[in-house]
DNA sequence: AATGATAATGAAAACCATTTCCAATAAGAA
DNA sequence: TTCTTATTGGAAATGGTTTTCATTATCATT
């Protein structure tokens, strides 16, 4: 699937600029599966393209999920962690962490259930309490395989 | 409902003493429906019994939540936030948070269709990626009435 | 009640992920 | 080019949380 990466137009959409260090980033974000902290990102980028500080990544991220081209997550290690939002390249999932060793996994196996008590829910809890809502976030937390 | 609250037992089975700030700390917990954060409780805390230090509500809050009696939550404003687990006073619930004023709200509509789904997912994931899995949490963003 | 062992506490200092400041640079428009 | 504005990087600041350490409270044992 050549051509530009779905996210230029959002960039020329919104006004701003796809700079070397925003590509970098948005590279590096796009080439693992990893749930990947700011610091990480930053020693990422920065063997490529030593001169990108970590203040640019800092600022470069809190863009991306202002734009909606990644999200933003905790998942309790006291540092934040991004990932590419849903497109047609990453499916929507949700997550199984382990409280002891911190590994997340995602998973896109929903069981239709699933799916279908979620979309329910939404629309009674949006009528009922008059929101508007965008998404939603479900995780599982227990012991891994290696930690039980 | 007269008698010592449910988790005096806690205390005792676990070896730790039931002191006054953490008798305080509970009070301040059990008195609220909010989701407050370790100054609030503090800041509540500190009005009946002055000599409470900031230091000690955060080390009982940690033991609290290693003991299940509450839980610690992350929504987003930069601070955690916590609650009484669920118990006979509190009932299971998940959450509503608006992305735009921070607002909660607890929500249980739904809970026992969703309790059993959750549970059916619990023990199709527990069995694939081989996962004791403990509890969950489901929240739901966007725009609550007054934001949107 | 006095003693001793250990748990719990509070104030100050340290920690550390993230944000803010600010001067320098890059990018695009004219 | 020249002007205007967006973007950047390093240093410093921020702020929630944790650590340190000397003191105090609690409880079991004399
Ligand atoms: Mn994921
Ligand atoms: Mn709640
Ligand atoms: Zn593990
Ligand atoms: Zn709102």
């Amino acid at each position: 699937m050549p051509g530009p990466p779905w996210w230029y137009g959002r960039f020329q959409d919104a006004g701003y600029r796809l700079t070397l260090p925003r590509q970098a980033i948005l590279g590096t974000l796009s080439r693992t599966s990893k749930h990947l902290s700011a610091e990480e990102i930053y020693l990422s980028v920065h063997r490529a393209y030593p001169a990108v500080g970590l203040t640019t990544v800092y600022r470069t991220l809190e863009l991306l999920v202002r734009l909606g081209i990644i999200s933003k997550f905790d998942f309790g290690d006291g540092r934040s962690r991004y990932e590419l939002t849903t497109s047609r390249q990453r499916k929507h999932h949700h997550h199984l962490i382990c409280s002891r060793c911190g590994r997340v996994i995602d998973y896109t196996d929903f069981i239709d259930e699933e799916t279908e008590v979620l979309g329910k829910i939404e629309r009674v809890l949006s009528q009922k309490y008059n929101f508007r809502i965008n998404n939603h976030r479900l995780h599982f937390y227990g012991l891994c395989d290696k930690c039980k």
